[in-house]
DNA sequence: GCCCAGGGCACTG
DNA sequence: CAGTGCCATGGG
């Protein structure tokens, strides 16, 4: 699949963070949290199901209305009609499986302390949790060296050097080929998606990329 | 009006 | 295991 080791990941990895900077992902509402006495980790599980295939920017109205309702938690998603839910989170898109995916999710895990020894393979069982959503949990809710991949990660593979393959093979050279670092993991696929949406595109932008220099589909 | 956005499920071959 | 249709809103 891939002819890259360590040395040009880290490479990319230096570029991006040079030019964007850190990037604090995943963003939590901190004071929401301390005045509710939630848990700030709950809100990145449920935002991270509610932006499957969809614009943060639709997210962030659905986690506004949800904070309105007081109900950014697995407590609050659970206590709320589900009908209720559904007009919350109407603006994530594909909003009706979405509440149910919330909704049976908090009624198996009651609090974040429930995730605490889970594992991924228990976590893929989950009806609506797949294998970025998983490794977005493990990552970033629960600190785990799980490297996330999605559609960006692919698309920045193909066009920097034409390497393709499945989920669990890219997630694989990633993992093998980074310092089992929690920072470096969750800034890496942060630095990535930022990129992506402002240089590699669907239909890319190469006039100002920072990273031109080392990519093979710049240079075509 | 068209395209796309921080995927996943169910079903098919 | 890979491919396809479906889910649905909102901004560019």
């Amino acid at each position: 699949m891939s002819g890259i080791g360590e040395g040009e990941l880290i490479n990319l990895y230096k570029k991006l963070f040079e030019f964007y900077g850190k990037q604090n992902w995943w963003p939590v509402d901190y004071e929401y949290h301390t005045l509710y006495k939630t848990d700030p980790r709950e809100e990145i599980i449920i935002g991270a199901i509610l932006t499957q295939n969809i614009s943060w920017r639709n997210v962030e109205k659905a986690l506004e209305n949800l904070k309105k309702a007081k109900a950014l938690s697995f407590e609050g998603i659970g206590k709320i009609p589900l009908d209720k839910l559904k007009e919350l989170i109407k603006s994530s898109g594909f909003y009706k499986q979405k509440a149910v995916y919330l909704k049976n999710f908090v009624e198996i895990f009651r609090s974040i302390d429930d995730l605490k020894n889970i594992s991924r393979e228990e976590l893929l069982k989950v009806k609506g949790i797949g294998r970025e959503t998983a490794d977005v949990i493990l990552l970033y809710a629960l600190d785990r060296l799980s490297f996330v991949v999605d559609t960006y990660t692919k698309r920045l593979l193909i066009r920097l050097w034409n390497i393709e393959g499945s989920y669990e093979e890219i997630k694989k050279l990633f993992e093998e080929n980074l310092p089992k670092d929690l920072e470096i993991y969750k800034e890496f696929h942060a630095l990535i998606d930022v990129h992506c949406k402002k240089f590699c595109r669907k239909k890319p932008v190469c006039k100002d990329c920072p990273i031109a220099d080392i990519c093979s589909f710049y240079s075509r």
